[in-house]
Formats: C-alpha cells, sequence, structure tokens
DNA sequence: AGCCTGTTTGTTAGCGCTACCAATCTGGCA
DNA sequence: TGCCAGATTGGTAGCGCTAACAAACAGGCT
C-alpha cells in the first residue's frame, strides 16, 4: 500500500529522513540526538549534519509516548508577588514545554488552602509538584505531600529541610552582601521592613542583614525594623511610620521589591528624594524593582533559572519514584547578585 | 507473549481500560472523550461514568500523535507591561498545555527587531506565532508573517484589520465608558495621558476618550493631555507636569495601569491625596493595578482569556493551512468591564 | 418482507519515537 | 589463525490514541 503522504499537508521532517540521508538506523539517529554513548564519533558527525540540513526537530509528542516518561506536574502558588510570579511562570514554563511535561496551575490562599489545591492535582493525575514559595516552606505543605507520595520541589526556600529537594539561592548571604554595600556606601543607620512572618526567607534575610550590621560593629534601631507582607502597601506603612521618627534611618532595605516601591512612595510623599535624601533596596529583582522611579537597586535572584531547574529536577525525581529507585533529596544553590540602579546612593550626599 | 507491565511503575489508566470496563470498544469512548455524534446518549453515559470512575484522563502525547495536529506555536512579545505579560502568560500556557502543543517563546525590541525573532521560530519549526501587544498592531510584522505564509494570530489588536485574525475588547467604547464613568462622578476636566505613540491601542483609547467627552459637551484642556509611553516613570512625568499647571484637572485616565501608578506617585509627592484631590484610573487591570496603594480604578481587560483563546483560534488556522482551506480572518471582541477600586472618588470630595 | 438510508459501533493501521535485544564489527590476545 | 569481549549498529515491537474504513443495526419506504 501506498504510504499515506502523511495526514497533515506538511512535510514534517522525521527521524526516519534523517536516517535515510545519512544511511543509518532511526535508531542511530535517536542515539545521537539522545546524547547517548557508543556512537562512533565519525557516525555522529554525520547525523549531527544532516540535522542541520534537514532542520530536523524531534516530535516531543512521540518521544514522550514512547519513553513513557511523560509527566505531569503542578504548579502550586499562593499570592506571591505578582511580578515574581511571572518570571517563576517563564521559567516552569519554557522548561516543561522543553521537556514535554503538561503543566497544571493552581494557586491557593496560604498553605490552608493547598490541601484542596493539592487534592484536586492528585486527582487529575498529576505526577509531582513545583511550589512557589512561600509555599515552599511549609512543614505542612511538605507534609502533605509526602503522605500522598508525590514527588516535589520547592523553589527559593529558605528553611533547609534535608528531605526536600529544592532550588535556592543563600538568602542569608545576599541579605550581608547587600547590606555590607549599603555600609561601604556610608549608611550607618538602615532600616529593615521584613516580609511576611509566615515565609522563612523574611528570617532568613533579617538574620543576614542583622549579622551584618553587627559584624561591622553597627547597632540596628529597634525603632527601624518593620515588619512587612511583602505587599506595596505594607511597605508603604512601613515606611510611613519609619521615615516619621525624629530620628530617621538613611537607607531602607525592604526584603522585596513591592516593599521596596512602596517605601519609596512612602518617602516621596513626605518630601524625601529618593536617593538624595534616602536609600531605598530592595531583594528579587522582579519587574517591579525596574519599573517603578526610580529604578530600584536590589539583589537579583535568578527566579527564571531557578523555576527551570525545579522542574527538571522534578522530573529527575518523578522518573526515580516510578522505578524504585529510593529518594534522595538535592539541593541547588544557586547565585545571587547585586545590582545597583538608581535608588540608592553614597552616603556623602545624603543628610540624617 | 504476556504483555509488559507499562514500562512505568505506575498503574495509569489508558482508553482500553475504560473501553474494557464499560464493554465497549475504545474507538467508542475516544468518541466520547471528544464530544463526537453519532453516539448513543445511553452508551455515552456509561462511558462518562466509567471515565469518572476509573479517573480517565487522555494521554495529551499520544493524541496529538495520532491526530497529527500537534502544533509548535511561537509567542513573540516585545517589552509590554511585565503585568500585563504575566497574564498573558497564564492564558497562553494553560490553553496551549491543554491541547498539547509546545510553545516556544521569544522577545524582540519592538518591531524592527521581531524579523530576527520570527526567522528564529521558523527555523525551529513554529507553525504559527501568537501576536503580543503591540507588536500585533504593526503592520510590518504582519507583513513578515505574512510574506512567510505563516499563520498568526494578534491578541489586543486595536487596528482593525480584515486580513489579520485576533482577538480584542473594543478599547474605543472601553475608554468612552470610564470616561462616562468619571463624568458621572462629577469631574469635568480630566487629564488624559496617552500611551505609547507605536501601539494603534494608545490612539483609540484617546479616541475614545474625546469623544465621550465631546459628546457630554466637555472641553478637553491641551494642557491636560499628555504623551506616555505605557511605562510607570512616563505616567510619573506627565501627571508631575500635568499637576505643576495653575489649573489642575480633578482626575487623570491614563492608558495603562503602569502610568496611572506613576501618576499616583506623583500627586503623592506633589501632596495630593488620591483620590480625595484627585482621582486616577487606569487601563487593563493588571496585577499593577492591585498592588500599588490605592488599588486603582481601571478598566478590566480579560487578558488571560483573550490569550487562550487566541491559541485555539491559532491552532485552529494552522489546520486550515495545512488541509488546505483557504484562510478566513476571525476577529473576536471580547467584554471589558469597569473595576472601581480605592484611586476614584466623587468630585464632592476633591477642590480643584 | 425486502430494499435503502442513516445511525451507531468495531477493526485496522499507523502517528514518530525509543526500549530491548539481536546482529555485526572491531581489535587484542593466546 | 582463531576466539572472545567490547563497541557499534540494526530490527522489532509497542507507547496511547484516533483517521479511515467496514460492519452491524435501526427504521421508513414500496
Amino acid at each position: 500500500m501506498a504510504r499515506k503522504v502523511g495526514r497533515r499537508g506538511g512535510n514534517i521532517v522525521t527521524i526516519h529522513d534523517v536516517a535515510r540521508h545519512v544511511g543509518v538506523s532511526p535508531m542511530t539517529v535517536s542515539r545521537v540526538i539522545n546524547g547517548e554513548k557508543n556512537v562512533r564519533e565519525e557516525t555522529r558527525a554525520k547525523v549531527m549534519a544532516s540535522v542541520e540540513a534537514l532542520n530536523y526537530s524531534p516530535n516531543l509528542a512521540a518521544r514522550s509516548l514512547a519513553t513513557q516518561d511523560s509527566a505531569r506536574i503542578g504548579l502550586l502558588y499562593s499570592n506571591p508577588s505578582v511580578a515574581f510570579l511571572s518570571e517563576f511562570l517563564l521559567g516552569i514554563l519554557s522548561e516543561s514545554s522543553q521537556s514535554g511535561a503538561q503543566l497544571l496551575i493552581e494557586s491557593c490562599e496560604g498553605p490552608e488552602g493547598a490541601t484542596a489545591a493539592l487534592e484536586k492535582m492528585k486527582a487529575a493525575g498529576c505526577d509531582g509538584v513545583i511550589l512557589s514559595p512561600p509555599l515552599s516552606d511549609s512543614t505542612r505543605v511538605a507534609k502533605i505531600l509526602q503522605d500522598m507520595k508525590m514527588p516535589f520541589v520547592g523553589v527559593a526556600m529558605a528553611r533547609p529541610d534535608p528531605n526536600v529537594s529544592c532550588v535556592t539561592i543563600d538568602d542569608f548571604k545576599a541579605a550581608g552582601a547587600m547590606t555590607r554595600r549599603l555600609i561601604e556606601l556610608g549608611h550607618r543607620d538602615i532600616g529593615f521592613i521584613k516580609g511576611h512572618p509566615n515565609a522563612y526567607a523574611s528570617q532568613i534575610r533579617y538574620d543576614g542583614f542583622a549579622a551584618a550590621m553587627e559584624k561591622a560593629g553597627l547597632k540596628i534601631d529597634p525603632g527601624h525594623v518593620a515588619q512587612g507582607y511583602f505587599t506595596y502597601r505594607s511597605g508603604f506603612d512601613a515606611a510611613e511610620r519609619m521615615l516619621s521618627q525624629k530620628v530617621r534611618p538613611t537607607a531602607i532595605f525592604a526584603s522585596n521589591d513591592d516593599m521596596a516601591a512602596g517605601a519609596v512612595a512612602s518617602a516621596h510623599r513626605l518630601g524625601l528624594e529618593v536617593p538624595e535624601k534616602l536609600t531605598v533596596v530592595g531583594f528579587d529583582d522582579t519587574a517591579m524593582a525596574s519599573s517603578v522611579w526610580p529604578e530600584l537597586t536590589t539583589v537579583r535572584q535568578p527566579i527564571s533559572d531557578m523555576a527551570g531547574l525545579s522542574v527538571r529536577l522534578l522530573l529527575d525525581q518523578i522518573k526515580g519514584h516510578r522505578s524504585g529507585r529510593p529518594f534522595e533529596a538535592v539541593r541547588e544553590v544557586r547565585d545571587f547578585s547585586l545590582i545597583e540602579r538608581q535608588s540608592s546612593a553614597d552616603i556623602g550626599s545624603a543628610s540624617s
């Protein structure tokens, strides 16, 4: 029977076309594109050349069908800063579409609402779950997932848990580095706006700040430390209080960009120019940081990369889970970096 | 030969399991889950029941392999407001993962950078492209795609083009509705911050505003119309100028939320309480609108829905393209809505 | 009843890829 | 030279699903 000319109108290049073009079997081509060893270097090169020439790219549907490792992964998030979510999604998305994983997205209200969302994911046949902060730090959520025997990976986890795989930066070091930078700029009285109390990262970032201050022999004015909730409004309010006191800090370090933006707004309202009269710095380097004015000096967390990596870790873990390989938690620590923009300045130009 | 117990450890429910459970052929089950007609109601019900009972959910990889309509679609965006992008992505993502489409994301700097990005997509084997604003309005980008014979769909297109499929809201009506609402609140002198000149939507929104003003018999003070660029900073600057004049508007209508947020910041800096002394409203209802304080009154565009719909339209178009069906542009217009939050108030409480 | 049309169901084959095993080829060593 | 371990390649089957066709069944007509 004459082979159907493909039910699609097009002329899609398959692995067979490449094989024929090179003069080897499809299997060999498969090995090459999957980077397996035991292929002669010469053959590999020829195949590669043909892949290039024919502009072949593997059909992911067919691959995941064949390998049976197509996975459905769930992404659970709860009211993170939207800018954070956006970056996060980009990373998750691009990685999961590359690896042919199906994605299921659910949001919930804090750790309490997680149970229902996770049940739903389980029912939908999810093979694993990715947790965005602050869920990733919730022992409660972790417990639920462990009871379900559902593989999961936490992103931006601050609470080190030897039984949980995660991708993070070193929040302690990062906060310390930013603090040292502020000190270097001449600031002595530095205010701090803490993050949401249910996020462990909040605590760690404060600790990093406090440690750096102490090491520099500087005292932290208790009136210059405020509780925030990672929201713009909470940063605004915290700064409002802090800046209405008799003695004002010359710099404010907010635990995320949204709060820093709120603090800038508050400073403007009180007639304090940023950075001339007040330095304000944030954390995360989300889009918020570069969309307000002045643009924020902040700690960059490679959120998108971290999210992508978390997908890979999760898929790996799911594979292991299926094959019965004993679970082994992985902790990947990414590098942070300091991004200096216009919201910070040398104390020289400020007056307390 | 004993059938392998599935190469995966698990016990995944397949269409065969359902078929066996009901006592029909897999094909019938397939028909039911795809909502085809010509299945007896009774049979359909039984199948549905089993699908529920076994918690079956189809393997998308297998489906797209079989139907051959697995498509690779590209998403091209260029510096939109990040909040917009985030919502946009959510819609695209959830729809494309549901329909098993592969996604390729590229960004570019304005319409000029689009050529390279599109070439790259073409090389990567994309079957179609989704354009986010303001690219969707670029005749230049449209031309390139048409020359490539690449199907594409524009989202939030303001320029009506009978040859291009798109999903939009009626920007003219939306801007008019918000304007009327402001007038209803007693505002007579309303300032307007225009969007980026390269986005056609900017023009349309202004036209809608102007038309509503004229219809109400109100004059637009030319000094109260400013050019913006959809960025926070541009909104801030525009408001700064507008509010430093002798006669100030009692309300400012910004063409997007980022600029509205900038305007609020500027008002605060000048000591004008929002909304007591000045009403500020935005457009889009992105996350920015509810993350600043006071939260913004704005025009809601169902971005996520629109994005999802655009994926469906594109897949449809790709299918048609493959089967040689002549191209027919589709224009889907979604409903907008007015969201009243804390940044707008009755003129009663304001004084000009 | 016998024929025909339209509806409902089943059968077969194959989408593009890779796991698994069999076949072939290399080179080293006795 | 002959034999064997290891490296390299190929063949076969099947992942879960659905297009296309074939078969079985209903009901309306002469």
